[in-house]
RNA sequence: GCGCCCGUAGCUCAAUGGAUAGAGCAACGGCCUUCUAAGCCGUUGGUUACAGGUUCGAUUCCUGUCGGGCGCGCCA
């Protein structure tokens, strides 16, 4: 509807150009006003314009209506204000929209293919840890937004980069290792830094089973003390070197442990990814020592202090960064280039990422290293996801990988739903700051709204459940005269339901999945209005049968919408 | 100290630079012999943290101040 308005605004002022009777662009935005009185469409063409032509506003927008042509779409044109051009659909055109949803089904509100490619990276999580609720909140982002892309026309694939190649994961294997020598009663002790989740216990014990006493050593603290990194870095090469080729089943075990359990996770949350793209996978095909090599061959990298740093500096970071440690060990930046540059070889339109938002410190030296090797940064797009901030009986909760003090994703799932779990983390806009009650989110309460959604679905159901019942029979859609739907509850269903396709394009345009999230909530309003207001069944048959095609209709939109949010349409409550 | 995100009703949050800043919850008052009351209708609630600036017009953009979160590693 948007659309053919636009249009007919457009060729006029084309049409008023060629004439030389206006100056400026065009391809003119048209608004939704808040404002009732203010018509369904409005445009500020003749306020921008205004000043570059030295026009009075009003007098531009009046020009502008008196050129418009005769539509069948648009009952009247009001100017307002300063000179707003507010337009007034037609009931009939609204109408229009009900035969359009039912005909398209499940696939009304997805635009035109547009022959685009993203990647989509999100959560990558470190496994080291089973997924906490700040993981889920990136995951239902994620995933939601993949959703929305691929519903607004882009060609979209979710990836999850696996962190299985760095220092953390041989923390992990320290600490799968140190309760596997406490499984065997042996002398050890835990690493201060280690692991202390429950799961490494199971990840331990399964160990014991598979490989039996053959990891047993004897443990060996190493100085110095009061450095608990470097203590620890000592033990972990003194386990290398104790454990030998077996080091890395250990590591082995403690990754494909992890990495199982979120997978699981994420399946079971509705989050499914075309690729797990391995870290290590970079170490062993030698992309990595590729990609320094070009940057030292662009002279971007240089020695000092023994480590080998790459010129973010130059390429507008706050200083530069090592990606060859002294020991030679390349750091985790290091396979970030190189995995950021494979994505450029493959060859998307757009790479985005999802990251928490405690390291948005990092985006300027990635985008930097883009533009060293020669790659557009702006294709790369990286969004942050504020941290949830936990509350738990009005207290705030810690959340801590290491001390296993934290809520996983997985209790919160059991504990309030995937439902109400995915609804809720994207009801808020990823930058904005979120607190998790989760006391409201596990309480069935309405205050929850995906119930408010959900249950205008599972009504709607139920009225055909008893029109069945009833021994009344629903005729071809086709057949119905919508005409007949000339209530006030009606006209706001149908203008509500007209604007699906509009929400969805904004939405994947801003990347926010919420925009869906509130329209629905909308819907909804509207339905349980029209619920309350009008009979379905006790009214007789040409207008039940038009209320019950519009009730289809509002079905169809609520279930699309819940579909690209992850979140299920039950057919009853 | 520097950088990023944020500050909107009692609470949780919306609002492509637009018109009288909106929802939900909470509070208060109504609505079930009829299709699900997890619902509907109504009332109350605001110096958009503060001070300037840009312009026809600012919650939105710019500068500064205050307050909160995060980051500033040869960790990931």
């Amino acid at each position: 509807m948007k659309r053919k308005i636009a249009s007919l605004l457009k060729d006029t002022l084309d049409t008023l150009s060629a004439k030389g009777e206006f100056q400026g662009s065009t391809d003119v935005e048209l608004t939704r006003p808040r404002q009732e009185g203010h018509g369904d469409f409005a445009a500020n063409v003749a306020l921008t314009a205004a000043k570059a032509m030295k026009r009075a506003p009003r007098a531009l927008a009046e020009q502008i209506r008196a050129a418009m042509p005769k539509s069948r779409f648009i009952d009247r044109i009001e100017i307002a204000g300063p000179g707003f051009l507010n337009f007034f659909v037609s009931a009939d055109a609204w109408r229009g929209v009900v035969p359009e949803i039912l005909g398209q089904g499940d696939t009304y509100g997805y635009l035109p293919a547009n022959g685009e490619r993203v990647l989509l990276e999100f959560v990558s999580a470190n496994p080291n840890g089973p997924l906490h609720v700040g993981h889920g909140r990136g995951a239902a982002y994620g995933d939601s937004l993949a959703r929305l892309m691929t519903s607004a026309g882009y060609s979209v694939e979710r990836e999850y980069y696996v962190n299985d190649a760095g220092r953390q994961m041989d923390i992990l294997a320290l600490s799968v290792w140190a309760r596997y020598m406490q499984a065997y009663g042996e002398p050890v002790v835990f690493p201060a830094n280690g692991y202390r989740g429950e799961y490494v216990l199971g990840i331990a014990q399964h160990l014991k089973e598979g490989v039996g006493d053959s990891l047993v050593r004897p443990d060996k603290v190493l100085p110095p003390d009061d450095d608990i990194e470097a203590a620890t870095d000592a033990r972990i090469a003194y386990l290398k070197t104790a454990l030998g080729p077996l080091y890395d089943s250990l590591h082995g075990a403690g990754l494909e442990a992890m990495l199982a359990d979120i997978r699981k996770d994420l399946e079971e949350f509705g989050v499914h990814y075309d690729r797990w793209y391995s870290e290590r996978s970079l170490v062993e095909s030698g992309a990595i020592a590729r990609t320094l090599a070009l940057l030292e061959a662009h002279g971007d990298l240089y020695e000092k202090d023994g480590a080998r740093w790459f010129r973010a500096t130059r390429y507008g970071d706050e200083k530069d960064r090592v990606v060859v440690r002294e020991n030679a060990v390349p750091t985790y930046f290091a396979s970030d280039i190189a995995y950021h540059f494979e994505k450029y070889e493959r060859g998307y339109d757009h790479l985005i990422n999802i990251w928490g938002a405690d390291h948005h410190g990092y985006i300027p030296r990635v985008k930097g290293a883009m533009a060293a090797l020669g790659r557009d940064p702006a294709r790369l797009q990286i969004l942050l996801v504020q941290f949830a901030i936990l509350y738990r009986g009005g207290q705030r909760a810690q959340m801590s990988t290491r001390s296993g003090d934290f809520v996983t994703l997985r209790e919160l799932r059991e504990e309030v739903g995937n439902d109400a779990a995915r609804f809720f983390y994207v009801l808020r806009k990823s930058e904005q700051h979120m607190d998790f009650d989760l006391d409201l989110a596990k309480s069935r309460s309405n205050e929850n709204p995906v119930f408010y959604v959900q249950y205008a679905h599972a009504r709607i159901v139920s009225v055909f459940r008893q029109m069945q019942e009833r021994g009344l029979a629903m005729a071809e859609p086709g057949a119905s005269d919508l005409g007949l739907l000339v209530a006030d509850e009606e006209l706001a269903l149908m203008r509500a339901l007209s604007q699906y396709d509009e929400v969805i394009a904004e939405a994947a345009a801003a990347r926010e999945p919420h925009q869906v999230a509130y329209y629905l909530r909308e819907l909804a309003s509207h339905l349980h209005a029209y619920y309350n207001a009008q009979a379905f069944l006790s009214v007789e048959d040409p207008l039940r049968q038009a209320r019950l095609t519009l009730l289809l209709a509002v079905r169809q939109v609520l279930a699309n919408g819940l579909t690209v949010l992850g979140v299920s349409a039950p057919e009853a409550m």
